[in-house]
This record gives C-alpha cells, sequence and structure tokens, in this order.
DNA sequence: CGACTTTGACCGGCGC
DNA sequence: GCGCCGGTCAAAGTCG
C-alpha cells in the first residue's frame, strides 16, 4: 500500500480538502487555491515528463508533500542522469523536484529521513547529500543537491514511494474509500502546508 | 543512552 | 583491464 507524505506538517490550520483524481488535476486545484488566497510569492510548476521519473520547479514549501505521493506520472529533466545507473530490481517510481531555497538544503516533507552520504560531484562545486527513510521496512532514499545553475534551489529526488503513513499524513474516509487507489486520498492544506490532524 | 550525522573506506558500473 | 565516479557502508563523533 502506498500512502501520500505530509510535506509540512509545521502548520496545522488549513482550509480545504483536496480529492485528488490524477496529479495533474490536484495540482490545478492547489494553484487555484492558492491564487485565491494572494499568496505573496506565486508558486511555478513546470513539468517534464519522458521516462520514469518527475521533474517539477516548485517555489512553495508545501508543495514538496505531492514529491511522494502515490503516483506513477513519469520522468523529467533528470532523466540523462538516472539512467547511467542500473535501476534497481523493484524499478522505482523517481521524482526529481527544484525547489527554491537558499539556505536550507533539505525540506520538510512530513517524513523522517537519516542521512548516510554525502559526496562532491564532479563539475559542482555542492556535494550531494544521501538520505533513507527512517522506517526500517521502508525502502524510499532521497538524494539532495544545490542546482549548479542557480544555487538558489535545490534538487531533491526521491527513488521509492513510502509503504506506511508519514508521521503528519492526512487523509480522509469516504463511503467508497478504498486504499489500493491514490485517488481517494485526501490532502488538507492552508496556503503553506498541509496539516497533521487524525482523519475523523 | 539512543538517534542521528559525519566522513573515509569500500564497492560496482561504466567508459576508455 | 584499469581508473574514475557515484552510491553505500559503518565506525566514530555529536547532540538532546
Amino acid at each position: 500500500m502506498n500512502y501520500p507524505s505530509n510535506p509540512n506538517p509545521n502548520y496545522t490550520d488549513f482550509t480545504e480538502f483536496f480529492k485528488f483524481d490524477d496529479f495533474a488535476d490536484s495540482f490545478d486545484m492547489i494553484m487555484e487555491e492558492i491564487g485565491r488566497e494572494d499568496h505573496s510569492s506565486s508558486p511555478t510548476l513546470s513539468w517534464t515528463s519522458s521516462e520514469k521519473i518527475v521533474a517539477a520547479e516548485i517555489t512553495s514549501p508545501f508543495q514538496t508533500s505531492l514529491a511522494t505521493s502515490p503516483m506513477s506520472l513519469e520522468i523529467g529533466d533528470k532523466s540523462h542522469e538516472i539512467k547511467k545507473r542500473k535501476r534497481h530490481k523493484e524499478d522505482p517510481i523517481i521524482q526529481a523536484f527544484r525547489t527554491k531555497s537558499p539556505e536550507k538544503d533539505a525540506l520538510d516533507d512530513g517524513y523522517k529521513w537519516r542521512k548516510y552520504g554525502k559526496k562532491p560531484i564532479t563539475g559542482t562545486p555542492y556535494p550531494r547529500h544521501y538520505h533513507k527513510c527512517s522506517d526500517p521496512d521502508c525502502k524510499v532514499k532521497k538524494k539532495i543537491e544545490r542546482d549548479t545553475s542557480d544555487p538558489d534551489y535545490v534538487w531533491t529526488t526521491y527513488e521509492g514511494i513510502h509503504n506506511h503513513p508519514s508521521p503528519s499524513v492526512v487523509y480522509c474516509e469516504s463511503d467508497d474509500f478504498d486504499l489500493t487507489s491514490h485517488n481517494n486520498w485526501c490532502f488538507q492544506t492552508n496556503t503553506y502546508g498541509f496539516s497533521h490532524s487524525a482523519p475523523n
């Protein structure tokens, strides 16, 4: 079973529910909400899609939540890099997000991560950081590195989908609730982040 | 004292 | 085959 993440458990004041039919539609919904909230820094998102990665440019913290949501969209900007590596046998979904973050490298996506490595990368002054999900039974990894063309941005690359809820996961129940379909996941959000109140 | 980070060593894939 | 490089391991250090 796949679970969505709660990107920003620090925010608990939410105003809206979203029920995702698919990723693109849900993102449009959120953008509409943000527009109505007169968000000071209007978020932008750009997708490129070819093989096995989602690449998105995100400028609002809560958008990182979507990174580990259970969806099977496929690849983007970083495909050239991923192709160089041998794929794992389970062929995980890989998603890369570019996020404006001048100060912090790691973004709060609601999950707990254990850092297990840091490597200098040829051709860039910025190291790459390696993290595993802290849950011992969860195989999800993420890599974080600064964008060489614009150091104000960080690339966060997720491999795999969590098999457990986030410590701050949010979902809603309904009569036709079906845990096997991510269409039934609901997210609560305010302008900036998702809340982590328990479902009723 | 447990959980997490740091960091050098190690390993394997890939290109030459 | 060899060396480079990205990814992972694991011991030591750090922090709450």
